[in-house]
DNA sequence: CTTCTTTGTTATCATTTGATAATAAGTTAG
DNA sequence: CTAACTTATTATCAAATGATAACAAAGAAG
């Protein structure tokens, strides 16, 4: 069958829209007491790049130098996050979670993915498969790196 | 081949984050003199559930009463949404983009489109109709309302 | 060595966004 | 009719985020 690009770009659109609704609607429910709405999505962002440096932190996320400085500070300061120098490049420092980050991120992960065996509970295997399948079509063509 | 529901899991997340970056990237070049970031929220989402009413709104993008009220006053001063009173329950509100916000948006997609058009550029039709199939299975299953 | 660039920090201020209380008008239930 | 609830608004304050300038240290290029 024939697919205009037109057509798949406002099927992209709807995908981005759904992504969006989804990731909302399974962390609403998250207890953020401790960190503000941008330090948890820099967490996020470090739970799947990791480690980086501030500048590339900065550039990735569009958020100013000094900005990102001052938060990963308040992360640094909250047990959340760390710095490791950079043995070649004195000026560079890498980010990662600390074993706390790594432990506060576990838990976020573990109430989206009771929701989420919630929403999969009566899924079929074939449709698991058909599922598992599309995500590695989309990985790999519209989403790629 | 079996697939388990823990594995599909972390593959949701993947998806989620890209899908994240792929809206970052695509929208990061746009104008936005006129409105501010959450204004550009609520007009994406508009341009996806239109009409909707004032509490709503709230509700679906988890913002007060009093700021949504707020926000779309701005949004309304600036031409780019408008409410129309329901007729039945004369308490209600809806809103929804007017002329000028769906121009407005219209640019914005035409933003999008542009950088999306460039990347599928060379993308075949056989390929182009995988992925189309891909995000059907999605949005069917995993992402339906 | 000197100059320029990159990387990161601190301080400061403006803007945006969030939270809460008080109010008003319309609807629903009793 | 009255009381309770829903929908929306305005006002106000606090917190989070964005923007900019000034600075310092390290590396790269000449």
């Amino acid at each position: 069958m024939m697919v205009s690009k037109e057509a798949l770009f406002e099927q992209m659109v709807s995908l981005i829209a759904s992504a969006h609704q989804l990731h909302y609607d399974m962390t609403k429910g998250l207890p953020m007491d401790d960190i503000t709405p941008l330090q948890y999505e820099i967490l996020e962002f470090l739970s799947v790049k990791q480690p980086i440096t501030l500048s590339q932190l900065s550039e990735c996320m569009g958020i100013s130098m000094p900005n990102t400085s001052r938060e990963i500070k308040k992360l640094t300061d909250k047990g959340l996050c760390e710095k490791i120098d950079d043995t070649e490049d004195r000026r560079k420092q890498y980010i990662r979670l600390s074993a706390g980050g790594e432990a506060r991120m576990a838990e976020s992960f573990a109430h989206m993915r009771g929701l989420f065996m919630q929403q999969v509970n009566d899924v079929s295997d074939t449709e698991l498969a058909h599922i598992s399948e599309a995500i590695k079509v989309l990985k790999s063509t519209l989403l790629r790196d």
